[in-house]
DNA sequence: GATATTACTTACCTATTAATAGGTAACTTG
DNA sequence: CAAGTTACCTATTAATAGGTAAGTAATATC
């Protein structure tokens, strides 16, 4: 392994490890100092590559964005109907929860006010995309009549992402997965799965 | 004024700040340094009232869980329909979005892993609590037939506090308050409101 | 009127935070 | 092979965290 690959794989492992702390932790809940002794390395290290906490911060959620954009196109790529689409969408959120982890963008959604304006904005792209994709597998359910709703494709997209979030966070600290199970199922049936 | 009830002003104050913090930043992202400056006073006078900050914690959700069981109780003894019950439920949480605030108990139950035992349990009792209203009042809304929904009564209340604390969350990061409204009346309409 | 008690204060302490300075061994490039 | 770059290190910074010890002025109680 070259200099150069060895920066990615150390990279990316602090991502690993920051972004695990942030799904079950927080933003405001990890420091340098808890990556660092994961990681076997100073926090000096750390610092070589994100300068600072708001930077890791906004290259953890790009990351994940492009994750998720990842897995959505997967699902584009191979789904049939677009209540199937709308089934995998919730269980992508069903393996994350499953990890024992939190939706990281839906954990720094709470701490949102205390985050830098790159995060916040970082944040918000990554919504959007929800929405966006959301959105279009809305509509194309109309059309192909898998799946029914009342109102604006834009608000259900909305209302689905903050459903799953806050069951999500509901289940983890009160009934565990079995909950988030049922709130899932609640969910999908009042789209008409 | 006497001394004792000069005391107990200053520990409500002290709740007060301390809750507009958890309810906007989180608990994790305050200090006593915080209060301190905010209510004029030093740090160390805020440990004679609330010796750790743990404490002031339970103290905060107690508070908050006495104050909502008074909400409820006024809802029960004024609605008239278990759907009239249900939209003043929602009523709450539209009122403290209002505010600018987040519901005490979602940021906390965000911040979960982090908070200590004591936090921890008392969480769990508030969302007892709602859980328990809401499902009695479920239960009479089949018997009334003001209210629909599928599955046990017990899932859709778990359901309906996930929804509504993520909508909420989601509505401050992303959308505003007209996200939390559209959101609110899926819910409700998800139940034959 | 002496004695406690209450509700604070100032002045600290220790630990931890994110971040920086300056150095070094290993590797890469001209 | 020399010069520069990379990926780290140790050591230190200023600021902030939660918490404590000891003192004080005002009030309440015997």
């Amino acid at each position: 392994m070259d200099q150069k690959t060895a920066t990615i794989h150390t990279s990316q492992q602090i991502l690993d490890i920051a972004q695990r702390l942030v799904q079950t932790r927080g933003f405001n809940a990890f420091s340098y100092a808890d990556i660092a002794s994961a990681l076997g390395v100073s926090k000096a290290s750390l610092h070589y590559h994100f300068v600072s906490k708001a930077e890791l911060g906004v290259k953890l959620i790009e990351r994940y964005k492009i994750e998720f954009a990842k897995s959505l196109k997967e699902i584009d790529s191979t789904g049939t109907s677009a209540a199937e689409k709308l089934k995998r969408y919730v269980d992508i959120y069903t393996h994350v929860l499953a990890e024992e982890r939190m939706c990281l963008c839906g954990m720094l959604a709470a701490e949102f006010v205390t985050l830098s304006k790159s995060m916040q904005s970082a944040l918000g792209d990554y919504f959007d995309l929800n929405e966006r994709w959301l959105r279009g597998v809305l509509e194309s359910g109309l059309a192909d009549r898998s799946l029914k709703f009342d109102g604006s494709a834009s608000d259900a997209s909305q209302y689905i992402i903050g459903s799953l979030e806050g069951s999500m966070m509901m289940a983890r600290s009160h009934g565990g997965m079995a909950r988030f199970d049922a709130a899932a199922r609640h969910l999908l049936a009042d789209f008409g799965i």
